[in-house]
DNA sequence: TGTTTAGAACGAGATTCTTCGATGCAGGGG
DNA sequence: CCCCTGCATCGAAGAATCTCGTTCTAAACA
């Protein structure tokens, strides 16, 4: 399975993750599937505050909810977070060349 | 090689990426080293706004400066890449558990 | 059914970015 | 020398974003 086509940085996805509390939070869900009342108090944050970084995560594809009772789990989604490093690393990959254009 | 310490997202770095002028410039440096003036007509950016936005990227460590006469190339650092790609893939490996902490 | 709790939605204030014009500066060419 | 060009710096205006208080809904429990 290879890749030929030229992925391209997607700077409104990356924007999402370039937050203090949206990377804090992607930690805490990288060791384990947590609702709101965890990671608000593990980040100290505000819960308006949190939900509001979790329905960013959410709509961009980060994190997976799973209602359960009252409670509201959040899960985070390794696909989406290797497709922004294949991204990167293609891009890294294509800048081998010592090519200079003149002026 | 192996790496067994756990890196951390930074924000602050993963900022400099998340936006769609650098990414444009970053993208642009991935072929070939280029000086301002290419880079200011191919983005169709004002050159200052360029300028800040190259600063920043070599503030970052994403791109290389290299003075010839009266120009300054630029040229992409892929390691400064693959860095962020491997904490991003890091995470990703980190969250393969079906763990959930009980509320 | 009334109460409590988890969590989401909305709006405002504050802060941080992006953009841009004006300016400064150094290197080359006349 | 003088001027022109490439490019960096600075300050201000505008836009986007983070935070937070208030409010609202829904689920559990008495």
């Amino acid at each position: 399975m290879y890749h030929s086509r030229l992925m391209s940085l997607d700077a409104d996805v990356l924007k999402v993750l370039a937050d203090p509390l949206r990377a804090k939070i992607l930690e805490l869900l990288a060791g384990e599937a947590l609702c709101t009342c965890h990671l608000v108090e593990e980040t100290g944050a505000k819960q308006t505050n949190v939900s509001n970084h979790l329905k960013v995560l959410r709509e961009a594809g980060f994190v997976d909810t799973e209602p359960c009772g009252r409670f509201t789990y959040y899960r985070l989604r390794p696909d989406a977070l290797r497709r922004i490093a294949g991204s990167l690393t293609e891009l890294a990959d294509r800048a081998d060349s010592d090519a200079r254009r003149p002026c």
